[in-house]
DNA sequence: AAATATACCTTGACAGATGATGTACTTATG
DNA sequence: CATAAGTACATCATCTGTCAAGGTATATTT
């Protein structure tokens, strides 16, 4: 089963320079990579693939080259810059404390943790259960 | 430091019903309830929440009605459905999912676990590093 | 009187993801 | 030997969720 692709969305260029750390990678080789981490869960489609490494080398992340393969279709690898493992230190980063509000917005206790002060918690006065003028 | 939000894109709805689980809640008070789960590192705009708020009661997700506030301003309260109930949890599911999937895309290791079979690291026969053609 | 807080709402613009479509070469299959 | 499938690149139009900006209205504080 296929994760939401919404779900994923910011994430796609996090991923791809993770995989270029250490190595350089080429388009077709990263989507085959992440479809194996992910066990087919998350599977990148070319187009978003290909625009995100437009973006990233816009950006200065990363750095594309030629490679001279005499035998099957040309590809074109992308090498990780200075400024794309700052980002991709960052990215990690981010996504901790992502994870860490979402795993308290969506697991978490019901109530805002000891916050009696926020949530105004008084009942109106008399609950009008039936729906009038929904929209 | 507020989270980017295309990195909570998609999660907008399941914060919200996971915020009308056990009670029922209207606009106001689950923004300032994510605000203060969240310590600060999410804020969900009005624009956002209105209009998840549209499209979870078109999906029959919740169900709204006014409150009969004597005084200060009305409040349109939302309400949990069945269909909204089933909904957090598939979403809860796939949280955790997501979850797995990005930390093994963002922080495993390097190379896909267990799979040499997948990473064609068959080096161009000689790998032209200076870039010829860069777009 | 003015500012701030509570509480709702819509519109237009923007950006990332993607289906569709195209190119080109290689290898397997019937 | 023709056809399909795999490798490998790319672009364009469309869709969708987010959000800045704008609006309405009431209550409280300064």
């Amino acid at each position: 089963m296929a994760l939401s692709s919404d779900l994923l969305r910011g994430y796609t260029e996090a991923v791809i320079l993770r995989r270029l750390l250490g190595q350089d990678g080429y388009g077709y080789q990263i989507s085959k990579e992440v479809a194996e981490i992910s066990r087919g869960r998350l599977e990148m489609k070319e187009a978003t693939l290909y625009t995100a490494f437009r973006r990233l080398e816009a950006a200065g992340c990363i750095e594309s080259y030629w490679g001279n393969e005499v035998i099957g279709a040309r590809r074109r690898y992308y090498r990780l810059t200075e400024e794309g493992a700052r980002r991709l230190r960052e990215d990690a980063e981010t996504w901790l404390e992502t994870r860490e509000v979402l795993d308290a917005l969506l697991l978490g206790t019901a109530s805002p943790e000891a916050a009696p002060e926020v949530a105004d918690n008084s009942e109106p006065k008399v609950v009008v259960v039936k729906e009038e003028e929904k929209q």
